[in-house]
DNA sequence: CTTGACAGTGAACAAACGTTCACCTATAAT
DNA sequence: ATTATAGGTGAACGTTTGTTCACTGTCAAG
């Protein structure tokens, strides 16, 4: 009973600490986590931090100062639909990702772009989608690509046939595309992300 | 052409710094900028760092100590697919975000989960894709839901029918569901992320 | 040529930093 | 009852922090 109540406060003080990298963009100093949880030593504060490190919420770096941890990636990936919903014991062991991290190889070359057409419907990329796109990557047979077909710009399919190129739709509306001139791509589609709501 | 070199210059110490935090978890402070850069006086730091600031890189905070600006941000929407590449000039205009920030709301009450079951096709959702899903929010009629049913946990859209609930595949291949018990909503369905490659 | 702007050096300084130490209180276990 | 542990107070201390000041050199504009 005791524990839990004493685990239900460690928690809530993660919490705060995490609200405040939220909010700031970076770790409190000790002083303010003493003023944030009304501890008036930094010993006190020093306690705690080893008890957060413990709990991977974050770490310290060589010089002491705090640098997150779990914190810093929001999220959970708890296992499949139908597998249901592991244990809150479980779920505690499971790691924690960041979207960006998981999605985004290359910040600098990667760009996300609306998708308004309905050419790629069965590979599951729908209007109002958002596609993921990165400049570096050179375009292998079967990728998804944005390209640039007769001035105009789309999302395809590109299959290589020999030494020539086309661009596959995945929605039997649209008939494949053989382009006239030198194929301008302008990146490689890695990601989709839709948004309910 | 001198003052590409000096934009380009200034662009690459940006990176730098923006590496200096994705690897580490926090800003450098003005000495370790100075020593990265080969800037021996914290005062040149101090100019270099408020040009960074005018550049939205980076700002200070109350306390003068750095806090992510749109490094923190990783990708740029540009556009639809169809509406083609902005300028680089145009392009340099866009809001940086961060996919964390757009797809999760409640950090503490959000998770993923992997979908292996086809019943949500023509929904857009595919065996491999990815489910956020949030356990804090109430269910509406039409949002896609996890529900244990008869013991069985699964994804469909909610449909409310006066007191009783159905749950409504997208597959023509499966029925709707009509639970016989109190239907269990672990969470409601908030967006959906497929990587390829 | 002169002047101003920009980018940088070097030093001083007050404030803030985390670490360490001595100590206290409450609680649980023996 | 005694002892050990956990969680906290308060102060001292060396190090690091960003700010401010005085200054230098280069380059571009008039």
């Amino acid at each position: 009973m005791k524990n839990e109540i004493q685990r239900d406060r460690l928690k809530s003080r993660a919490e705060a600490v995490s609200g405040f990298y939220q909010k700031t963009g970076r770790m409190p100093s000790f002083s303010e986590i003493g003023e944030m949880l009304g501890l008036r030593s930094k010993n006190a504060v020093s306690k705690l931090v080893s008890r957060l490190e413990g709990m991977n919420v974050l770490e310290k770096d060589k010089t002491g100062r705090l640098i997150p941890g779990s914190i810093a990636y929001p999220v959970r990936i708890l296992g499949t639909v139908e597998a249901g919903f592991p244990s809150p014991a479980e779920e505690e062991l499971a790691d924690n990702i960041s979207l960006d991290d998981l999605l985004i190889q290359n910040r600098q070359a990667t760009f996300l772009l609306k998708v308004s057409g309905d050419s790629m419907l069965d590979a599951g990329i729908m209007p109002g989608d958002m596609v993921i796109v990165d400049r570096s990557q050179t375009p292998k047979s079967g990728d998804i690509v944005i390209a640039e077909v007769d001035g105009a710009w789309t999302m395809k399919y590109l299959r290589r046939r020999g030494e020539s190129v086309i661009l596959i739709p995945a929605n039997p509306k649209y008939k494949p595309i053989r382009p006239k001139n030198e194929l301008k791509v302008a990146g490689v589609v890695t990601a989709v992300v839709r948004k309910y709501g």
